[in-house]
DNA sequence: CTGTTAGCGCGTTCAC
DNA sequence: GTGAACGCGCTAACAG
């Protein structure tokens, strides 16, 4: 053990190798690089040396001369205590980025803070300090969402898992929400309903636009007015959302409710509807979303959509992982599609936890 | 926008700024380290540029000047596929460096896939590679860890979840497993209890050491001698500890077990417990260890220790989280007391998934 | 208040 | 097969 001194903050240097093997520092860059150009015995001596003071490279240095590609950002594109992340897909996230990355010997770098710049977030630090060579961007993208177009342009692996209208070029995984929309309300159309309640979540976020693009498509199809008062917006909050069904059915117009707030909160719809005197299924009628194939958000809801977000994210994960890896080029974009199902058999899901309900 | 191009990699250097401030390199250094010494409406002038062209400092080169203190190390001291980390624990831990160390602006670098170097694992790459500057270490050391000695030299904040016989001074916070298996053994011997079975995990870690420690001590205490063979280690495998309590009981002799194995794994107790045809309760008594203040493992159990592991754990990390803010000093020796319950209400909690029995 | 110089640890270029 | 010199982006020490 130390044959002689590290340096004064007690790391070896490439200097401090060559020193001890007798070489220059660049034969020793040789041998850590595995490039050729250096004799066996004298390769030998080195990666003894090196693996008996257990010498790493200063990853700093090295990202001076290139970037650093062995390295995977994850960043959430607002702060946590707004955004819609529930723990399971957090810890969901977490489970892909170690099968793909982690598992593989990359690291991760976690940014969870995204500090305000003006208008929009800048949630992409770990990439212009080139602590990274890629970035998986969690969450949904606000409108004016301008930090993706820089990491776009920067050419570096990354993927969203939302489009954006301002950068259809934009690497994406991601469920058409549109359609999500679309079918959800032409399926109540279709049952005879004419005035569809929407609980509408994501304000300001692209999520937002999509849901509402697609509602608007269906009533018009059906040659009926674009009837945006019935399409509440709401935040994740359960007060949020009593509050909001409540509204919509107060008024004995509406007789049906899309329930596509990404909270999957029957207590609260079912707590506004009491409150309305209205009764799910027999006064009025519910689709909702859900995110889990075999999952069922309310048992009274006369039909489900399927959103198969993590299935969308699990195959662009992958893809990005290729794309890091150098065995692909970029941008991802892929689309799933929702599905709507009428008859869901299993048990009822409960409302997950969003992450900053952990928190004491 | 571009008022200039920046490197031919896109990215802004502190010379770009400074050719654009028209001031030297230093001086957009002082205003981005905010810095006196520089003219308020130079400063402004610079931050204006700053501003616009978003300019991020290259952590890397930072790296080189002094010892990156914005981000925390996450590691795993064995490889994932061998670690008793299970899902609950890991996103708690998640939570925990989220709410101490993301929430505050800091990142955090993940390495879950530590290189195997001869005997031990080195886990501490992200230290020695300069990425952060500080670490927190997941899972159980092994007795002849090394690498915990390197980290503890290095002088920067770390924290483990366990103690180190070979390192007696390790920052650590965790609950005393020594006194755990003491009590455990001291409570079935108070009951009448002669041969006294034990499943012991972690072979060949820390864990292990200190459950034959406590158990020998009160045995000895008690005027017994030390059965060793009574202590079946076990893999985290539930066909194992099937195998292990069936092989225990199978011994006439033996009428109490204590399950310390840290599986939580109640139906293959009772698997294990029904092979040997006892009855446990009844024929034999069981002392279970559980790390939830509100849990029980077993219902069947004639007492239950509680290792408030996770207690100890949040005040180690805001420990840690004092010490890299530089607002303490280190080391962390943080050791918690398990309490033996003879009665527990509550409901049986059920076995918690691995981390790798979540992947596909 | 501001600029110059040097050097952090590494990889690249080119010479030996 | 090997090494010397340079420069990556930044900051500490020192000038002015």
């Amino acid at each position: 053990m130390g044959r002689s001194q590290p340096g004064k903050d007690g790391n070896w240097t490439i200097y401090d190798i060559a020193r001890l093997a007798g070489v220059s520092a660049k034969t020793v860059s040789r041998v850590v690089n595995g490039e050729a150009g250096v004799g066996p015995e004298t390769r030998a001596r080195i990666e003894k040396i090196i693996e008996e003071v257990q010498y790493q490279p200063h990853i700093g240095a090295r990202s001076m001369r290139h970037r650093t590609r062995d390295c995977l950002g994850v960043a959430i594109s607002l702060p946590v205590n707004e955004a819609p992340v529930n723990q399971d897909f957090l810890l969901w996230i977490f489970q892909e980025i170690y099968r793909l990355f982690l598992c593989r010997g990359y690291f991760a770098v976690w940014d969870m803070n995204p500090p305000k710049l003006g208008e929009t977030l800048d949630y992409a630090r770990t990439l212009w300090q080139q602590r990274c060579g890629g970035l998986a961007v969690i969450g949904p993208l606000a409108i004016n969402d301008t930090t993706i177009h820089r990491v776009h342009a920067s050419g570096c692996p990354y993927i969203t898992l939302g489009r954006l209208d301002s950068l259809p070029e934009v690497s994406f995984a991601a469920v058409n929400l549109e359609e999500g929309a679309y079918v959800s309300t032409k399926y109540l159309l279709n049952r005879g309903h004419k005035n569809i309640g929407m609980l509408k979540s994501f304000r300001g976020f692209q999520p937002s636009v999509e849901r509402r693009r697609g509602y608007l498509r269906a009533l018009e199809e059906a040659g009926l007015p674009p009837t945006e008062k019935y399409m509440r917006p709401v935040s994740f909050d359960t007060r949020d959302i009593v509050n909001a069904v409540h509204r919509l059915l107060i008024d004995p117009a509406v007789t049906a409710i899309i329930e596509c707030s990404g909270c999957e909160d029957a207590p609260a719809i079912r707590e506004g509807a009491r409150r309305a005197g209205r009764v799910p299924g027999k006064d009025f009628e519910i689709v909702c979303w859900t995110y889990t194939s075999d999952g069922m958000v309310m048992s009274e809801a006369c039909a489900h959509v399927w959103l198969p977000v993590k299935e969308a994210a699990a195959e662009g994960f992958e893809l990005l992982a290729q794309w890091f890896a150098g065995e692909r080029e970029g941008p991802i974009q892929l689309l799933y599609r929702p599905t709507l199902h009428e008859i869901i058999t299993g048990k009822e899901i409960s409302k997950p936890l969003r992450l900053f309900e952990m928190l004491s």
